[in-house]
DNA sequence: ATTATATTGTTAGATGCCTAAGTAATTTGA
DNA sequence: TCAAATTACTTAGGCATCTAACAATATAAT
């Protein structure tokens, strides 16, 4: 018999996300996406020159979503996109200069929201719910059509 | 200074809830969305004859996203909308025969889902993480622009 | 009473993510 | 060697959600 208390868990997740998503945007520079924004920092923590397959995957998101965005992010000039010498059918993906001050500009705003938060639930909650939260994602990317299903 | 710990935790919940809809999504009947099921569950556990506007503020959604998913419900034949007798402005959303039949195949549907995840995580875990993330979302929620914003 | 404000619901336009399907290039393996 | 399978990326179409703006009704304030 179902637990309720998963449903339960995975609604208030639901309902957090788009809650937060939507004070995010709002706070990022004009036009900018949690999405855009979660890319470019992850090309300055991780390092640029990367893929776009890889990109896609490290957020567990579709290609053509991913395409989307990096069409939209170098269109705005925040990343630049090459061919991959050794892969004809690769793209590598690089930061601007432009690209790195944005994801500064996004960290400056988000800061004191981030803090906010902090201020009322307590970064030790979030330290103490991480680990489960890690392991039910790891889950779900598991258990998600594993074959070389289309588009991931 | 922002604590790291707490994007990451949003960020784990933003993946979660993309790899859990889409889980779900493709569970359900033809053509359901999650959206769609969660909310003749809440007609079918709070009972009908509710208000579109209410329907949106329990789901933290705006008004003219829920506005979407009642036409697409009453398209379906699941719900019925009525005047409101009393409030020339509102609408009364009740649900249809069909409806309920839709709400207990799509939990017939979902059971199995729900119950690898406490396989494999163990519901304990979600019962411990749970008012964790019932105080997030509260706080999230009373944080959002709160006087009388637009379309909410 | 009248006017100002708030609430209900809708339409319009933009973006994101998804699935399906197609092209190009690389790998595998018979 | 070369056909089959896999992988990278794109295009097309569909649905959800958001913000902005508007119409209609209800409520509050003057």
């Amino acid at each position: 018999m179902a637990d309720p208390v998963i449903f339960e868990t995975l609604n208030e997740i639901g309902i957090i996300n788009q809650l937060a998503s939507t004070k995010f945007r709002n706070v990022l520079p004009a036009g900018m996406e949690v999405s855009h924004f979660s890319v470019l920092n992850h090309l300055v923590r991780l390092g640029d020159d990367r893929t776009l397959a890889s990109i896609a995957r490290a957020f567990q998101v579709t290609k053509p979503s991913m395409t989307n965005t990096i069409q939209r992010l170098e269109a705005r000039g925040l990343i630049r996109v090459t061919p991959d010498p050794i892969d004809g059918r690769a793209k590598r993906v690089l930061l601007t200069q432009a690209g790195r001050e944005m994801r500064d500009e996004a960290i400056a705003r988000l800061g004191p929201a981030i803090d906010e938060i902090a201020a009322e639930i307590g970064p030790v909650d979030f330290k103490t719910a991480l680990p489960f939260l890690k392991r039910l994602r790891a889950y779900l990317d598991a258990e998600r059509d594993r074959p070389g299903s289309p588009n991931r």
